[in-house]
DNA sequence: ATTCTACAGTAACATTTATCACAGAAGATT
DNA sequence: AATCTTCTGTGATAAATGTTACTGTAGAAT
């Protein structure tokens, strides 16, 4: 099978995978589908095996601002830490291309730890890599301006897509910066007469 | 002894505390002491037995962004992490009150997570609460404008110290917080208006 | 007492970002 | 084709923050 977990997730021991299988549910969802909200009990941590996810943290006014995008053999360092002690979620987790994700239950979670050494490294790796991603999103707010951070959040799209199309509207990317879509519009502008971008409706396409 | 590890981390299993006190290593350090730098391997995983530690973030330009306190009882979480597979530091830890820290070194750090139930679930609950932190901060940042902020530093300074005097200059809250001594000033008088500080040389009260 | 230095206050101005207002273009719907 | 809706561009203006410049003051050093 060509998307086995052992092709996902190389670094797993085959008895884990043969346990994983055992224990965990495999569920799809389409894009656009709200996994989580802040404020959830999670029950689960899930191990993404297709498609795309991201993950924001709400603002008390409804802002969403984008923390890191969840992709294939990975899983949501969050939804780990908050498993093991049945806390309620940080974060909320959309789904922007559709998943298949493998849902663990919280007991196993923590009963692996123990047992499978490749289950270890892959949990420390993951809150490892997750904090090492949210220190990089408060560098871009503590020490960047706002042009800067567009440049930067345009460049993790396109490494997260593997394109260099980015297929949102102005607002859309505005909401995830929590700025204006004026704002921008403008930067944008700029970028174009500076030749990093190309614009259409709905779409920008990375020129460098 | 009343210093003793049992009480600063009573979650330990006495088992846990033996090995500690067997592997582990004491050591002291003053005030502006810098513990680690950013871009340094990391070869040990501290625990604090007493004393103040402020985590940064560092910025191109020479921030110091601060991301949390460290408090007897707690270790650093990015310690951890950065142990476990021998990385670089993404953070900088400076001693604000003289401390004495558990040193434990990489091996143990990660033998440990097998064999104690109570190490296991203290690197989780820390691993989880610095990330609550970390949110937090970006919460901050992201949805709040400087003098939210502002209070919200103060407060977490008195928290951390226990006391409502807090004694540092202008200059130095500017820089925690990545703006400028003036922006500092204007916005204290402004509380100060408000009732809610008084002001003095190098010390701030907090009245509510 | 005098001098020096770090700290604090504040005005004036520049820059960045946010908001308001409106217009036109691209698609979708009828 | 006519209408509607969404998206984009842009000017005008406001607000927040950053910068420069200067002043005064408290405490340390001489």
């Amino acid at each position: 099978m060509q998307n086995s977990l052992k092709n996902i997730f190389p670094n797993f021991s085959n008895e884990l995978i043969e346990t994983i299988e055992k224990n965990g549910t495999l569920q799809d969802f389409e894009a656009g589908t709200i996994l989580m909200r802040t404020g959830q009990y999670i029950k689960n941590t899930a191990l993404i095996t297709k498609g795309k996810i991201k993950i924001y943290r709400e603002g008390e006014d409804g802002g969403e601002f984008l923390l890191y995008y969840l992709q294939p053999g990975q899983a949501c360092a969050i939804s780990m830490i908050c498993t093991v002690k049945s806390e309620k979620s940080q974060i909320m987790a959309k789904v922007v291309e559709d998943v298949s994700v493998m849902m663990i239950p919280l007991q196993s979670m923590d009963k692996w730890m123990m047992e499978h050494r490749s289950w270890y490294e892959f949990v420390i790796e993951t809150y490892r890599s997750r904090f090492e991603e949210v220190l990089e999103v408060v560098d871009n707010i503590a020490f960047r301006s706002m042009d800067e951070r567009l440049e930067f959040y345009l460049k993790r799209h396109s490494d997260a897509c593997g394109c260099s199309e980015v297929n949102l509207s102005h607002q859309e990317i505005a909401t995830e910066l929590n700025t204006s879509r004026e704002v921008v519009s403008r930067l944008l502008k700029k970028m174009e007469q500076r030749g990093l971008v190309k614009l259409n409706r709905n779409q920008i396409e990375l020129l460098k």
